[in-house]
DNA sequence: TCTGGGGTCCTAGGACCC
DNA sequence: TCTGGGGTCCTAGGACCC
């Protein structure tokens, strides 16, 4: 039987696991962010379809998704409740015979052999919302890259496949940044280079790329924009390389002692996580975000590997200190991350680590 | 419009070593 | 004498994604 790739991508997860334990907001704009106060410093977390018709949308400031949509409803985040739908979403796929990996709270991959895999998609639709009340897309794909796609137009609710077949048919006229990995900033430098599709991009030449966007980057975009992608389903449990808390604050701290305050604060957090990951820190790291909006880091080696709370406030001081501190100086962000060792190498490759061209 | 929080991976320069 | 070449680690920053 052949092996497809289906990417599972559930509708305004956060919006709707909201309105599942409120029916009475369905059909409403609900806007989720922050502590759900829409005159603070936070940023939308996920709109509801009916948000989003008014032009709000994640990433954007609460304060301007209150001024598009005055009466709209402003919820605060809860991040367990999400967790435990995204649990339930997860248990069900993986009841199904394929191999699973979880992409986030509401996203997954499945690989899986079928001789129909619309109708796979579809038994996948059906288990989710009978278990969870959550509707979801299904992308099909014959690869991890054209699935992830193929969900977009899909959405939202429906099964969409992407495949060489259709490949150049779907994505050839679209601009660069259809390509998952291809952002504004990107997209800007591919335009320098005369490059606005992804048809003209799957034709340039990819020591151009290599030079312009980096030697692994370049030729792997290209790589990108004709669909290829060779990166396996990996269902092996997530192994995170860092974990890290960071904090905005309402007010600017202009008290470099309140800053370092602060920053033992966060170490304490971090080292609750670095504990709850059973495995030792190796490096620590500082971020600091001045006034109106520079974000800096620093980071430390540790002197070997610990989970031990004193050693990580320790780094995470030894990091701050390296920062210049002026008398004027305003801090809007702080954040702490400790690192873990870099897994040993993967035995299988990872669609980025190849080189078409057999360049050293 | 005044820009969260939590992550991943890549890049590039300098240090350092042989 | 006036300058090698490669490899790896460390560090800061950038881009992107959910």
């Amino acid at each position: 039987m052949p092996t497809w790739v289906l990417h599972v991508d559930l509708d305004q997860f956060i919006a709707a696991v909201e309105v599942l334990r409120r029916p009475e907001l369905r059909g409403k704009p609900v806007i989720v962010g922050g502590d759900g106060d829409p005159t603070k410093r936070a940023v939308v977390a996920t709109a509801s379809y009916e948000a989003r018709e008014f032009g709000v949308g994640s990433g954007m400031p609460m304060r301007t998704a209150a001024k598009k949509i005055p009466d709209a409803i402003f919820l605060p985040s809860d991040p367990p409740a999400y967790d435990a739908a995204s649990a339930e979403v997860m248990a069900t796929l993986r009841e199904f015979p394929a191999v699973v990996e979880v992409l986030g709270w509401d996203e997954a991959f499945m690989g899986v052999e079928t001789d129909d895999p619309e109708a796979f998609a579809r038994d996948i639709k059906d288990a989710v919302l009978e278990r969870t009340k959550l509707t979801c897309a299904v992308g099909i794909g014959d690869n991890k890259l054209r699935a992830k796609l193929a969900t977009g137009f899909g959405k939202p609710g429906g099964i969409f496949r992407l495949t060489a077949e259709n490949w150049w048919e779907v994505m050839a006229d679209l601009p660069t940044n259809a390509i998952w990995g291809i952002g504004a900033k990107t997209q800007k430098k591919l335009t320098e280079l005369g490059v606005t599709t992804v048809l003209e991009l799957s034709r340039t030449d990819a020591h151009t790329l290599a030079g312009r966007l980096g030697p692994t980057m370049g030729p792997w975009y290209r790589r990108m924009a004709r669909g290829e992608d060779a990166s396996p389903v990996v269902g092996t449990p997530y192994v995170a390389r860092s974990r890290s808390r960071e904090t905005t604050f309402q007010q600017n701290l202009t008290d470099w002692d309140a800053v370092r305050t602060e920053i033992v604060a966060l170490s304490r957090r971090v080292t609750d996580d670095v504990l709850a990951e059973g495995r030792p820190a190796v490096r620590v790291g500082v971020k600091v975000r001045f006034a109106p909006f520079f974000t800096h880091t620093r980071s430390v080696t540790l002197a070997g590997p610990t989970s031990e709370a004193a050693q990580i406030e320790a780094g995470a001081l030894a990091a701050l200190d390296k920062f210049e501190v002026k008398p004027e100086t305003k801090v809007r962000l702080l954040g702490v991350r400790a690192e873990f060792p870099t897994p040993p190498e993967e035995t299988v490759d990872s669609g980025r680590e190849q080189d078409e061209n057999g360049e050293a």
